[in-house]
DNA sequence: TATCAGGGCCTAG
DNA sequence: CTAGGCCCTGAT
């Protein structure tokens, strides 16, 4: 099916923006996404036309939210002053990334493992816990979901470790008991305003503050919250003299951080 | 081969 | 509030 999108957007930065780590490129141009049970390949066919794999309904139900697009970024970058240099840069060089709506699940255990790893190490981790712990999908090549509570209900600190998880295992440990008794109910913090979420997520073990901001942001769609990294700490150090430009832009400063990440990541 | 830092967090003092 | 320690991997 042929769908149209007229905003920012571009499959490669969205895969190298650091808030998804199982997206690959197939060949071809064509990208692979997965959201927990669905499987996506989409590329782009025309200056703002897409060949995807969905069907109609599933594109509007799933993917349409996942990728963000009833917002426009257009707007949130041509709302950036001309005297906050930086981050006009940063937008402009960023221009096409989205801020995706993931699993809260995965976000919770993906950004558990995340914290002293880069970015390969955190997709060797993942992918090894699909393989060991997922359901493999029904497809040709051989693809594993990402598990979920109760499939990883069953792992042990010594299984996790061989995941390369390190002492972050008795953390997932802890996210999975949590969430399997029920004393996280990760479906009901949705309701949760922005505060509570982040306070509850911080209850579980390994779960700081800057853990907890990528979860609001990439699972929640909490576009308020700043996840600050090293990246980022750097940024607001040497180009904003340690004062957070972020708040200034209100409920948009994650969708800006997201785009001064990158920029920072990619250009050194 | 050795060294360092990596999308931090927890615990002690 | 601040300093170590942590378990490893990827990069140089």
């Amino acid at each position: 099916m042929k769908v149209h999108i007229t905003d920012d957007f571009d499959l490669k930065k969205i895969q190298d923006s650091g808030q998804c780590f199982r997206v690959r490129e197939t060949g071809n141009g064509i990208w692979r996404f997965i959201h927990l049970d669905r499987i996506l390949y989409i590329s782009r066919t025309g200056e703002s036309e897409y060949e995807v794999s969905a069907g109609e309904d599933e594109w509007r139900e799933i993917w349409q939210p996942y990728f963000d697009l009833d917002r426009s970024y257009e707007s949130i970058r041509q709302a950036i002053p001309e005297e906050d240099a930086f981050l006009k840069r940063a937008s402009e060089y960023g221009k096409g990334i989205r801020i995706l709506k993931q699993d809260p699940w995965e976000m919770l255990v993906t950004f558990i493992i995340s914290q002293r790893k880069n970015i390969p190490a955190i997709s060797k981790s993942v992918e090894l816990l699909c393989e060991r712990f997922g359901r493999r999908a029904d497809t040709e090549e051989e693809l594993f979901f990402f598990p979920d509570s109760e499939e990883m209900s069953g792992a042990d600190e010594e299984a996790l470790r061989e995941c390369k998880l390190g002492y972050r295992a008795p953390y997932v440990l802890d996210a999975v008991n949590k969430v399997r008794s029920g004393e996280i109910d990760l479906c009901k913090l949705n309701e949760y305003d922005d505060r509570k979420l982040f306070e509850a997520l911080k209850t579980i073990n390994g779960v700081g503050d800057k853990v907890a901001n990528c979860i609001c942001l990439f699972a929640y769609g909490r576009t308020a919250l700043v996840p600050v990294d090293t990246w980022i700490a750097r940024v607001i150090e040497t180009e904003y003299n340690g004062q957070s430009p972020f708040d200034r832009y209100g409920g948009a400063g994650g969708i800006l951080q997201q785009w001064a990440f990158y920029y920072a990541r990619e250009t050194g």
